[in-house]
DNA sequence: CGTAGGCTTGATTCTTGTCAACCGCGGTGG
DNA sequence: CCACCGCGGTTGACAAGAATCAAGCCTACG
């Protein structure tokens, strides 16, 4: 049903180029100058633990940063107790690209995995879209998409019941991670708790399990120690009333 | 306890100005010179009527707009005919800066009141920022507030019960219509039926009425013929658990 | 004068939340 | 080495918040 390489990245081969590359690419096509920059853009790695703040300080105030390994969410907790998921970073997605952190912005951002990041002066982020007009352009489309994630989040929670935004999620993680390379015959890891899957959702994580139940008992999903594999896509994109067009990836 | 004229705006005669200039000079202060510029913008107006979907054809595709008057809201058809509104644009708003609306977005436009609105061609807008960097700040500015907008939206349906959702959402208008001094002793005009609050807020209209009706009763505000007073702000945050901050207009 | 759209209200249903208990596993310390 | 603990997942019983269905009201408007 689904194809396990990404069209978008076939002309390539995936496992010489970075996630960013990646997921650029099937946003926008690069030529393999483009790519190389990309992969020549000089960075400094930290490696951060599990469950921590990250908080941009010193020379990271003039970095953006990029999200080699694990996973992250931007998050907003609320004055009892609760939590609110924004967002979640995966492999490839860009950070505080604009400084978005270092103004007074009311959430934060922190671990879910242990994480491996790089930071990119956003100096040279700059300089990179002068002189390369396609990743410009990438990287605008990148942006695009990351606010029709936040659309499409409104419309889960404004107008989805609990099936169709469990269904939804999975779909938007399913093809953020096809489109970067780490799925492989629908399987992909998922290091949420069923929690974490509440909190981005407005659920309960008692809910959330309930509904995971059921969807497993349907054959749409099944789970495996951390890992997710989609059994029937469209089914859960009927469920979700969803298409990945939203995601703006280009292909088929 | 909430002062009828936003600080913001006070060193200026605020009549003589636009709402645009209004709202950006509450995000980051101007110069007399760089509201002149604002004030002199080439702008093509054109007046759209009521429940009217916004096309952008033919010249608009270069400009961006701008709301003049009346307010208009971006929204999501669902397959069942369910509607959510991801957002409300009011005057001094400006919309489809970047060029969203050409791409392949999933989302429309339409009008909730008459709209008088002006197009700006997106090149005008690149000049005034590469000539005003007071401009191009606010303008940034502009659009994490936006961003922040959608991310309180997405708390507010995820994390708050009705009330608080309702609550929420007047607060935000009340601060939004503010700081383009559109409000005389918290008293505002808003033209959105309880339908289209529902789909705003993901509730149903028979269930808004119903809040509406406590909060009548609660004496936190008051409503009559499309006017509608907040009685009590502190009273609607502390329901809403949410501060003024986020939207990021500066002053006291 | 009739109609349509928007508001109001009641009765009822249903989705989701809350509370609570239990299981299984992995890590840790005695 | 084993017992214990804590976290994450699973399940049930019950409660609450919101949706649904339905009817009536008011007002602006043709």
């Amino acid at each position: 049903m689904v194809a396990p390489v990404p069209p978008a990245a076939s002309i390539f081969d995936r496992n010489s180029f970075s996630f960013l590359s990646l997921k650029l690419h099937s946003l926008h096509a690069l030529s393999p100058s483009d790519i190389q920059v990309l992969e020549d853009l000089p960075t400094t790695e930290r490696t951060l633990d599990k469950d921590k703040n990250l908080i941009t300080e010193g020379q990271m105030q003039w970095s953006a940063f990029l999200i080699k390994e694990g996973m992250a969410m931007r998050y907003r907790m609320m004055p009892d107790g609760g939590r609110q998921i924004l967002s979640l970073l995966i492999p490839g997605d860009l950070c505080d690209i604009h400084g978005s952190l270092t103004q007074g912005v009311s959430h934060s951002i922190s671990t879910i995995t242990q994480l491996r990041i790089a930071a990119i002066p956003r100096s040279s982020i700059a300089a990179l879209c002068e002189q390369h007009p396609n990743i410009q352009a990438a990287l605008c489309l990148d942006a695009l998409q990351e606010e029709a994630i936040l659309r499409e989040r409104i419309v889960s929670l404004g107008r989805r019941d609990a099936r169709g935004r469990i269904s939804h999620l999975l779909c938007e993680l399913f093809w953020r991670y096809e489109a970067i390379g780490l799925t492989a015959s629908s399987v992909f890891q998922i290091p949420l708790t069923q929690t974490e899957l509440g909190d981005i959702l407005g659920l309960t994580q008692v809910h959330v399990n309930r509904v995971l139940r059921v969807l497993r008992e349907q054959r749409l999903i099944k789970v495996e120690n951390r890992k997710l594999q989609i059994c029937n896509v469209n089914g859960l994109q009927d469920i979700a009333e969803v298409s990945r067009e939203y995601l703006g990836f280009r292909e088929t």
